[in-house]
DNA sequence: CGACGTTAGTGATCTCAATCACAGGTCTTG
DNA sequence: CAAGACCTGTGATTGAGATCACTAACGTCG
């Protein structure tokens, strides 16, 4: 449609104006900035440091949600509704972070506009990935599809990545094949395997916190990416009662509904 | 801490305001309000119908993340930051929502203060259910731990629900099998034995959308929900390098970091 | 009413990955 | 440096669940 009128230079004025509220600690490696069940008191916004984020289950499995750069603020969303974290947070090397009490992030919230339509696109987009980690983890059906992905989204991450000469990747990880098994959601001797696989036919290569992504081309394939996506699998969710329909795919939604919001039927 | 300090009254401010600003549609049943990879170009609050949101991989899987109720408002996040689609949304009966436009929410949002934190709050509840489903859907071993959780989720909802003389509980559901399947991510024939076994052991019984929950307090155990939850599970992630940790349950947070943020230490 | 399309139920296979068990590497630490 | 504590790599076993292939119940709609 007509311009993208997003808010753009918004994008990290509610983090500008929290660093001043807030107060700064230092963490070594391995500290825990929340855990689960706990009551957020306030948010965290990493200054240094990698920050992994893990649900668990009771019976102790794990699953890691994502590693966060600097820049991200965490426990917004917990602050906000007052529910309690669902995650735990925790230093992956010795970091820096500040910590904002709930009173002032909500004091300026309500008191600048801004902060207020920067913090609803920092969530927005909370949301997003949130729905895509959810799609990508359990949409796919083997092992190796997952880890593929892993590898590239690891791979894309500009902080990490080092391009080399001939399309390979250079990605600094210090995960061990435990933790990735809790990313994906497997264990860690078939991680071990499927990483032997992938070295085996020179798709990618991880030694001692060392990714050398060989052939992104080929593990695209794998990841199941790249392949118009909405396409057959809303055909088969919609043909269910309506018979086939014949998917447009360049008119995506006009002519699918009886009274399409253009001129939607204003109803009494 | 404190008082609970939150928005409360704001809740559905956004959209009161909303609603004035769009048009009302009227929806038949199966019609599919967006989909996939689209471009949101407005949001829709839902005032009658069920609406089933699901993500589709490209082999035609699906995956059914929820069916949301009246009052209810889609595709929030996605206007804001401009980020296509996740999932798709179809009417399970004949529905009716009112459509708002980008510009209009946008509009709404930057002008009125009361609904951006109402915004601000509609999205960390979004969030929020997000995570949790993160975790419900990959933090479980087998099928019918998800499938008791699922059918749980169903019996607690008040708005299908309607409770009997002696604990049972009975839904009005009109899912079928294949639909719990890609519900919780299973195969439909898994679902079938899954269900004829909680009905072999008078747990719940579900027969043409009339699920009727016997044995709640069982459920809930084969669910895996009721045990303390983050203990053991955050021990073992935290005694990885620093040795078996006491964890002090009553005290949440502090005396784990060396820093912690009471007094923080301030940085350069 | 019979015919079709959609659901539900059930058995028989088969496959992938969890799990167990252990051995060689590597890193840490006293 | 020697002793642990991790982390990797592999083999063998096993099981839960996907998949295939039917049949039986509805429901709906000419």
């Amino acid at each position: 449609m007509g311009s993208p009128d997003n808010f753009e230079t918004l994008d990290d004025i509610l983090i500008e104006q929290l660093r001043s509220e807030g107060f700064v600690c230092s963490l070594p490696s391995r500290a825990i900035l929340f855990t689960e069940g706990e009551t957020a008191r306030g948010v965290h916004i990493i200054s240094k440091g990698h920050i992994k984020l893990s649900i668990s289950s009771c019976e102790g499995r794990v699953l890691i949600l994502k590693v966060t750069k600097p820049g991200e603020i965490l426990g917004l969303h917990n602050c906000i509704t007052g529910a309690a974290y669902e995650m735990t947070a925790q230093t992956l090397q010795p970091s820096r972070v500040t910590f904002v009490k709930r009173e002032d992030l909500m004091g300026v919230l309500r008191h600048s506009r801004e902060a207020c339509l920067s913090a609803v696109e920092q969530l927005g987009r909370i949301c997003h990935m949130a729905y895509l980690e959810i799609g990508s983890l359990n949409l796919s059906r083997s092992v190796s599809e997952k880890l593929a992905r892993f590898l590239l989204s690891l791979s894309a991450e500009p902080s990490y990545s080092e391009k080399n000469c001939n399309d390979a990747v250079r990605v600094d990880v210090d995960l061990t094949h435990d933790e990735i098994a809790q990313a994906i959601g497997t264990s860690r001797e078939t991680v071990t395997r499927a990483l032997a696989s992938f070295r085996k036919k020179h798709l990618a290569n991880l030694t001692r916190s060392m990714l050398l992504v060989q052939n992104s081309a080929e593990l695209e394939k794998i990841a199941g990416m790249g392949a118009a996506r909405s396409e057959p699998a809303v055909a088969r969710a919609y043909s269910k009662k309506c018979g086939p329909v014949s998917v447009a795919a360049s008119r995506p939604l006009s002519a699918r509904w009886p009274a399409p919001q253009r001129n939607g039927t204003r109803a009494s």
